[in-house]
DNA sequence: ATGTGC
């Protein structure tokens, strides 16, 4: 048995070495040429009833795969008109996410959408997009920050119980901002997340393992922030009486680790599919039944674990500086990718591009600005939403736009007013550049119920551009 | 959102 053998039944690329190898196997228990060729003839022709197991399996799975990417690159016309989806908030969104939602129903692999009440415009899909697709995932669909989440702890403290100098202190020991930051070494925490095994099943996941350990329990820039403030819940819930709490608010991501995955496999969708309509190229999706697919589903879902992780080592922290247990805790990811099933029984793949999980019951956390309120949600269940809801208050004006028309004393003014202290945070995350909440909330009343409000007190965030 | 390639 040798190449010629092979390449003569059709096989091609990576095919050959894996068809050789399994040949080898089967030379070695005696079985003949004649009939291994026999075999393999019946791989390339039925792959798909070999790949479940056995010495052909490899062989199998690397052509579905094949054929998967093929139908792909085929698939690169959009729909003429766009399938219908529902909008809250219209009066609150700008037409550029809607012409980006258009977009996104144009395509092929699209089944269902949804446009929650604090979208605007970003990369592919707008945020504040939600996205049903069958068979396949679309790394801008996720977006940049993959598993980007919020984590809420509720303290057994009274709200006044830590002064604004100390609260200060304990964000200052045992949070960190930024771009590429990370934890002294001696200071680093650990998590058992950096020990799945799924680090070792790629060659990326493996070349990010010491990124991602290094930045464990930090928080990025932009957007993100550790917050104190008080919890007010007016009436039993969360298994807490009614009443006010002291509280810790963070919103977080996969960091480095995750934009790195996103990047990789955004460029890889995109070689998949260089016939895709230019109008929709940041859209480009990865076949779930394919190498590439599987492969950017598992770095996803990690991500997602490793963002929750940096949540859990931020709370951990405070709460043992404090020397307190938490009474309660919720969290959720808003930018994420999940498996779900339709009224209609099909299952499809639900992008939440900075969208809240809302699945009836369910908990989540919608917060506003630096400045403004948050709360504490629980999901209806709304099937024309695809049980989601908002992931916040959404932009109103675009940083630079922020940048322009605001300056450190419109924000230093707002925050006076509200008796918040800011540690960082930059002009373009002023209050006055995003949406009211409370006219989001609004908007949203189908498709969840508010449980609590948090007022935040003691802010930290990353610096911005232009620094308050 | 990230932290480096365009």
């Amino acid at each position: 048995m040798n190449g010629k053998h092979i390449t003569k039944l059709g096989f091609g690329g990576r095919a050959i070495a894996l068809a050789l190898a399994a040949a080898k196997v089967r030379e070695r228990v005696g079985i003949s040429t004649q009939e291994i060729l026999g075999e393999l003839a019946s791989v390339r022709d039925h792959p798909e009833a070999y790949v479940t197991g056995g010495v052909y399996a490899d062989l199998a799975a690397e052509l579905t795969s094949r054929e998967a990417r093929a139908r792909a690159a085929r698939q690169a016309t959009l729909r003429p008109t766009p399938l219908p989806y529902r909008v809250w908030g219209e009066d609150l969104i700008e037409p550029g996410a809607r012409t980006q939602m258009d977009v996104a129903m144009q395509l092929p692999v699209s089944r269902a959408g949804a446009l929650m009440p604090d979208a605007h415009v970003g990369y592919g899909l707008p945020i504040g997009g939600v996205l049903a697709t069958e068979g396949a995932v679309i790394p801008y669909g996720v977006g940049v920050d993959i598993g980007c989440s919020m984590m809420l702890s509720v303290l057994p403290l009274r709200p006044d119980a830590l002064g604004t100098d100390e609260t200060r202190k304990l964000l200052m020991k045992h949070t960190r901002f930024g771009a590429g930051v990370s934890f002294e070494k001696s200071f680093r925490g650990d998590h058992e997340v950096l020990h799945d095994p799924a680090w070792r099943e790629q060659a990326l996941l493996r070349h990010l393992r010491d990124k991602a350990a290094e930045q464990i329990g930090t928080s990025g820039s932009g957007n993100h922030f550790v917050e104190f403030g008080t919890l007010h819940l007016p009436a039993p819930d969360l298994g807490l009486e009614a009443g006010d709490y002291l509280a810790v608010l963070s919103h977080s991501g996969s960091r480095g680790f995750g934009a790195q995955v996103a990047n990789h496999y955004t460029k890889v969708a995109q070689t998949l599919h260089p016939q895709l309509d230019p109008a929709a190229r940041k859209l480009a999706w990865l076949p779930l039944d394919t190498e590439e697919g599987e492969g950017y589903w598992q770095a996803m879902n990690l991500a997602g674990r490793y963002a929750l992780a940096n949540h859990d080592l931020i709370h951990a922290r405070i709460a043992r500086a404090l020397g307190a247990e938490p009474l309660a805790q919720v969290s959720n990811s808003h930018n994420l990718a999940w498996k779900q099933v339709l009224p209609d029984g099909e299952e499809v793949i639900v992008h939440r591009k900075g969208a809240t999980p809302a699945e009836a019951g369910r908990l989540g956390l919608i917060p506003g600005s630096m400045a403004d309120p948050g709360f504490v949600v629980r999901g209806r269940g709304n099937a024309e939403a695809l049980d989601s809801a908002s992931h916040g208050a959404g932009r109103q004006m675009g940083r630079k736009a922020a940048e322009r028309a605001l300056n450190k004393r419109d924000v230093q003014a707002y925050l006076k007013e509200r008796g918040i202290t800011l540690i960082g945070g930059g002009v373009d995350e002023a209050p006055q550049a995003y949406k009211r909440i409370e006219e989001v909330i609004a908007r949203q009343r189908d498709l969840v119920d508010v449980v609590a409000e948090f007022r935040p007190r003691v802010v930290r965030m990353d610096t911005g551009h232009e620094d308050v």
